[in-house]
DNA sequence: AACATGCTCAACCGCCACAAG
DNA sequence: GCTTGTGGCGGTTGAGCATGT
């Protein structure tokens, strides 16, 4: 795990930058720190101006039309900076964490997500068995959306609850699922272990009938 | 009151795309 | 066509604050 020191914007450094940028403009980053007298990176000092210094930022209080906009553009796998682009005055990285720290759970609260993951399982199950699937970007999204499982099966739950395990990540029982030679089997007794936790409510679908029909949406891709 | 744990968010990194030389 | 510089994007981390025990 790297470790490296979080260094902090001071007030004088805001300062600085801001007071340049005001009087020359942007117009190169990696050129603007040394006249401006940071030092700081030009990606540093972008950073802190797209994401903090810029006045046109929107800080805090979310309203619900904006939750629902990233909700749904990121189920339709847009890009934070696409998202970004749709929301005047949020930025990506605070979109990225508005994402990570609430939203996800709420995205998950629908049956639809639940079956895109069961999809998006199945199709990392075709291409393992029978593909050279080309699309390795794919792969890593299913990696993704599958550690979303986790938080989805927190809906309805307190942080003080039981929490499920964390598909693909360092605290994740079942690391070694993604990490191991693919074996149908470990699917399913990951799929039956991860129904247990999904609130009766939905009427989880019996992962055999997902797994029994031959399913990948990108066979025609093929 | 003290400590542990969880949450939020600013900041960093690596990688990639693109343009200019 | 290759190299280099720059900007942008997405993933990740760590500090600090909030909350719970």
């Amino acid at each position: 795990m790297p470790s490296f020191k979080k260094c902090p914007w001071t007030p004088e450094e805001d300062m600085q930058l801001v007071n340049y940028i005001s009087r020359y403009g942007i117009w190169n980053w990696t050129q603007m720190p040394k006249h401006a007298g940071l030092s700081r990176t030009g990606k540093s000092c972008r950073l802190r101006w797209m994401n903090y210094l810029d006045p046109q930022v929107k800080r805090g209080n979310y309203t619900q039309e904006e939750d629902e906009i990233i909700i749904k553009m990121r189920q339709t796998g847009s890009g934070w900076s696409a998202i970004a682009a749709s929301l005047p005055g949020r930025t990506d990285n605070e979109i990225k964490n508005r994402w990570h720290t609430r939203l996800i759970i709420k995205s998950a609260n629908n049956m639809e997500q639940i079956v895109s993951e069961i999809d998006t399982l199945t199709m990392y199950c075709d291409y393992q068995n029978n593909f050279d699937f080309p699309e390795a970007s794919m792969l890593e999204a299913a990696n993704e959306d599958y550690s979303l499982s986790s938080h989805m099966l927190n809906t309805g739950t307190s942080s003080n609850d039981v929490i499920p395990p964390t598909f693909g990540t360092s605290a994740d029982p079942h690391v070694s699922f993604w990490r191991e030679p693919f074996v149908l089997e470990n699917v399913y007794d990951d799929i039956d272990e991860y129904a247990t936790y999904v609130d009766p409510q939905f009427g989880m679908p019996n992962p055999e009938d997902w797994f029994g029909e031959p399913f990948n949406p990108y066979y025609d891709m093929l």
